[in-house]
DNA sequence: TGCCAGGCCCTCTTTAGGGCCTT
């Protein structure tokens, strides 16, 4: 279901959580989307789902396939980007988003967004910004090593963007969840995740004292 | 498992360098 709540809802548990694969790094150097994936949060539960392959009317190198499993001739028979992403934009309305290193997903999302002259309206917050100051104490902060730290469900389908984007969900409303029971706050509001990763690390307990306190 | 880029973040820093993340 698509979000009920009313717009400028300030609550991090209903937005929607976002993966790219993409045929390399960079946006401004050619690189382009070649699958989406997402899942709708309301209220802290998964409602919708979107995933699609996208053809960037190129092949993508041997190594991308590889890394994620996704084939030229998968590519040759999916819609072109452009349908996807106005598909995608349209799931998204004005809903808040969430992604795991979103300096990088952000950039796919602005260039192709770009090319159909569309845009999503909302806010995106990163899911790896806030669990270095959430988990300082994991291994690392890459996805799958979050996942299984704290045993989020997974398929083991990593490198594939709907699987990448549920993950991600999974990790985002874990660090919700102990934030709540670490320092007693009620729904944790989008604006108070976003301060969060602009924090410091030494500054993130009275930030979070000071969000329960208020 | 690498390269391409770019933002974040730490430190043997700030007049900089390099690791971490994403595909």
């Amino acid at each position: 279901m698509p979000n009920p709540l009313p717009p400028g809802a300030d609550r991090a548990d209903t937005l929607v959580v976002f993966d790219f694969e993409t045929s390399g790094l960079s946006p401004d150097q050619g690189d382009r989307a070649i699958e989406i994936g997402a899942v709708r949060l309301v209220e802290g539960v998964i409602s919708e789902r979107f995933q699609s392959l996208m053809n960037p009317g190129r092949r993508v190198n041997a190594f991308i396939q590889q890394f994620t499993g996704i084939s030229n001739a998968m590519l040759q028979d999916a819609p072109p980007c452009a349908e996807v992403m106005a598909a995608f934009a349209d799931f998204v309305g004005t809903d808040n988003l969430v992604a795991h290193n979103a300096s990088f997903d952000s950039r796919f999302l602005g260039a192709e967004l770009g090319r159909i002259g569309r845009h999503t309206p909302g806010v995106i917050a990163c899911s790896l910004l806030a669990a270095r100051r959430i988990y300082p104490e994991a291994p690392n902060h890459k996805l799958g090593t979050l996942v299984r730290y704290h045993a989020l469900p997974h398929d083991n389908s990593f490198h594939r963007a709907l699987a990448d984007a549920e993950m991600t969900a999974h990790l985002w409303l874990r660090m919700l969840a102990d934030l709540q029971l670490q320092f007693g706050l009620g729904a944790v509001p989008f604006t108070l995740m976003q301060r969060l990763t602009r924090t410091p690390r030494q500054g993130v307990a009275a930030l979070l004292t000071q969000a329960c306190a208020g």
